[in-house]
DNA sequence: TTGAAAGCGCTAACAC
DNA sequence: GTGTTAGCGCTTTCAA
C-alpha cells in the first residue's frame, strides 16, 4: 500500500545534479543559475513534489504543530473553541493536533505523552472534570513548551489562562432580570464541584445583594440540563410564592424551564422571565427566543492560540503569566422582556 | 524559549554507553544485559524520556497520523464525526491532524498540501460546497495514501465513501408525512450542487411518486438555514393552496418553518406537519418537539476511521473500493402527528 | 553483550 | 555555481 513520496533526491538524480543544489534551487537561492532553477522547479511541479515536513521538523527541531487536549469535541462551546484555534493556527502556519480526553484523567495523561512525543511546540488544555493533579502537564513547562489553560482552570501550575468571567456573567444575568422588574429571582445552578457553576451562583448572589433583594434558599435549585430544568421549574412553580424570574446555568436548562412554565399554562416572559447561559445555537430559535449570556468560544480559542504562538515565538526566558478573562455579554432576546 | 528535549544520546552519555545500546535496552532487547537495561530504564524514567516521534516517523516512514479535512468544526454533525474519528484513532494508536476548510475550496487545497507534507498515512475528507474538481485530492491516491470521503461525495475519484443514504432518508421522511395524512407536501431543499441535497430531494420525489401524489414544483424551495426556512415557509403559506406538510433539509430550517407557521397564527402539527433532518441537539427541545432523521455522525466517523486504518495497514495492492451507507432512522416526535 | 556506521529527507557550512 | 559533508534522533545491520 505504500509507494513512497517524491524526494529531493529523486529530482536530483533525474536532473543529474546534487540534492543540495535542488534544495537551494527550490528556495530560489541566488547562487543557483536561472537555468538550473527553472529545471528544478519544472520537475518539482511535474512530480508534484511536497517537501517532507517530518524531515524538516527533525532538522530544524521545529514541528510547527500545536497540541490541544479538550474534554469533549461534541459540545457547542468546545467545538467553537477548536474552530477559533484552528483558524488562528492556520493563518500562522501551524498545524493542530487534537486529542479528546473524554473527561477521563487517564486519557488526558496519555494524550499529554503523545503530544510530548510528537514534539508539539505549544499546548492548549482544558482539563477533565476528574483531573486533580497535573504532573503530566508540568512536563511541558519543564521542557519550556508553552502551555495555556482555557475555560477550565488547573490550580497550582505556572501557566497562562484564558477563562470566562463566570461570576461577572452570573451577575449580569441576574442584574438584567432585576432591571426587567423581577422581584423574586430563582437560580437553577450547576454542580458546585465545578468552579464555573460556583462562580455563576456567586454572581447571582452579588446582584441580589446590591439590589437589596434578600437571598432566598428556596429559589436556588440544582439543575443543569433540559430534563432537570423542567423538573426543578415544576418545583419552583409549586412554591407558595413562585419566582417571577429565573436565571439558569445554561441554555438547555433554561429551555426546560420555559417548557414547564408553558405546561403550567403560564407565559414566558410575562409571568416569569428567563435568562440562560449559552450552550448551543439554541437561543435564537426557541419560542420565545432566549436571553442568554454569550460565551464567545471562538474568541477564547483564537485568543488562546494567539497568545500561545506569541509564547512559542518569544525569545524571552522569564515570562509573566497572564490570566485573561474573556468578557461575556448578555444578549437580550424575548424571554426576559418582563413588563409588569 | 526552547530547552531541547531528552534524547537517547543524553542517556547514553550519562551512562557511558552507546546510543544503540540505549535504544535496544529501551525495547528490552534480549541481547542487552539485565544490568544495563535496568540502568537505562531507570534513567529514562528519571529524565522523563519521551521518544522523539518525529525521528521515528522519518526513520520508519510511518507517521501514525491521519489527516481530516472537514468543512466546519462548529456543527453538531461534523463535531460528532470528529469525535468518532478521534476515538477510533486513539484506540489504534494513531494521531489525528484536523484541518477545517471553512467551506472554502482554496483552503481545502492548502489543507491537502499540508497533510501531504506532513506525510499523513491516510486521510478523511468531506469536501466543501464549492469543490468541483479534485486534483488536490487525487495526489493522495497517486501516492498510495488511502483516502476516504465521508458525508459529502466527490464524484470521479477512486476512493471509499462513507455516506448517509440520503435518498432513503428523504424517502422515509416524506413517506412518514404521507402516512400521517398529508396530501400536499413541500420540501425545503439544500443547494443542488451538494449530492446530499440532491439525494434528499430525490427521495422526496420517490415517496410522492409511490403514493401517486403529483410532484408540484411550487412546493420545492431552496432553504437550508433558520432564516431561509422562515422566509421560504412564508412564501409557501402565501400560495393559493399552501402545503399541509413540510420536509426540511435540516433541523434549523424546519424550526424556521415552524416559527413562520406560528407567526401566521397556524399550528404545527395540526395545520402543517414538519419533519427535519438532524443538525443538532434541537429536535427534542423545540416546541413542538421535532420529528427528524437521525444521522449517526459518531458512527460515521468511527466507521470511516476503522476502514481507513484497515486500508493503511493492508498490504494489498488492488483494492475494491466500497460505498458504505450509514443507515439513518426517523425519530418521530410531536411535529408530525398530523391527524386530520 | 556492546559499539560503529549508515540512512530516513533535508539544509547549511564549507569546499572547489 | 555546484558538490560534499555532517547532523537533526532513532533503529538496525554488521562487526567485534
Amino acid at each position: 500500500m505504500k509507494k513512497s513520496q517524491v524526494t529531493i533526491k529523486d529530482i536530483a538524480k533525474e536532473l543529474g545534479i546534487s540534492a543540495s543544489t535542488v534544495s537551494r534551487a527550490l528556495k530560489n537561492h541566488p547562487d543557483i543559475s536561472q537555468k538550473t532553477r527553472d529545471a528544478v522547479h519544472r520537475l518539482a511541479e511535474e512530480l508534484n513534489y511536497q517537501p517532507n515536513a517530518v524531515a524538516l521538523s527533525l532538522k530544524n527541531s521545529r514541528t510547527r504543530t500545536i497540541g490541544v487536549i479538550i474534554p469533549e469535541i461534541v459540545h457547542y462551546f468546545f467545538s467553537s473553541v477548536i474552530s477559533g484555534i484552528e483558524d488562528v493556527a492556520y493563518d500562522a502556519g501551524y498545524n493542530v493536533m487534537i486529542c479528546q480526553s473524554n473527561e477521563k484523567f487517564e486519557r488526558e495523561v496519555t494524550n499529554a505523552q503523545t503530544l510530548l512525543s510528537n514534539r508539539v511546540e505549544g499546548i492548549l488544555v482544558s482539563v477533565t472534570k476528574e483531573s486533580d493533579h497535573f504532573d503530566h502537564l508540568k512536563q511541558f513547562i519543564k521542557r519550556g513548551i508553552p502551555l495555556i489553560f482555557f475555560d477550565r482552570d488547573a490550580k497550582g501550575i505556572e501557566a497562562d489562562r484564558i477563562l470566562i468571567n463566570d461570576k461577572m456573567a452570573g451577575y449580569k444575568a441576574t442584574k438584567h432580570l432585576i432591571e426587567a422588574g423581577c422581584k423574586r429571582i430563582a437560580h437553577l445552578c450547576g454542580p458546585q464541584s465545578l468552579t464555573i457553576a460556583k462562580e455563576r451562583l456567586s454572581g447571582y448572589k452579588q446582584a441580589l445583594e446590591e439590589a437589596n433583594i434578600p437571598f432566598n434558599e428556596e429559589y436556588v435549585l440544582s439543575a443543569d440540563d433540559f430534563e432537570l430544568g423542567k423538573k426543578a421549574t415544576r418545583e419552583l412553580l409549586n412554591l407558595e410564592t413562585p419566582p417571577d424570574g429565573i436565571f439558569a446555568v445554561n441554555d438547555l436548562t433554561a429551555i426546560g424551564a420555559i417548557k414547564s412554565i408553558h405546561n403550567k399554562g403560564m407565559n414566558t416572559p410575562k409571568d416569569i422571565a428567563i435568562v440562560g447561559f449559552s450552550s448551543g445555537r439554541f437561543a435564537d430559535i426557541t419560542e420565545p427566543t432566549l436571553t442568554s449570556i454569550d460565551q464567545h468560544g471562538y474568541e477564547m480559542g483564537s485568543k488562546a492560540t494567539e497568545l500561545l504562538i506569541k509564547r512559542i515565538e518569544s525569545e524571552e526566558e522569564s515570562i509573566v503569566h497572564e490570566d485573561i478573562f474573556i468578557e461575556t455579554n448578555l444578549i437580550i432576546r424575548e424571554s426576559s422582556i418582563h413588563n409588569k
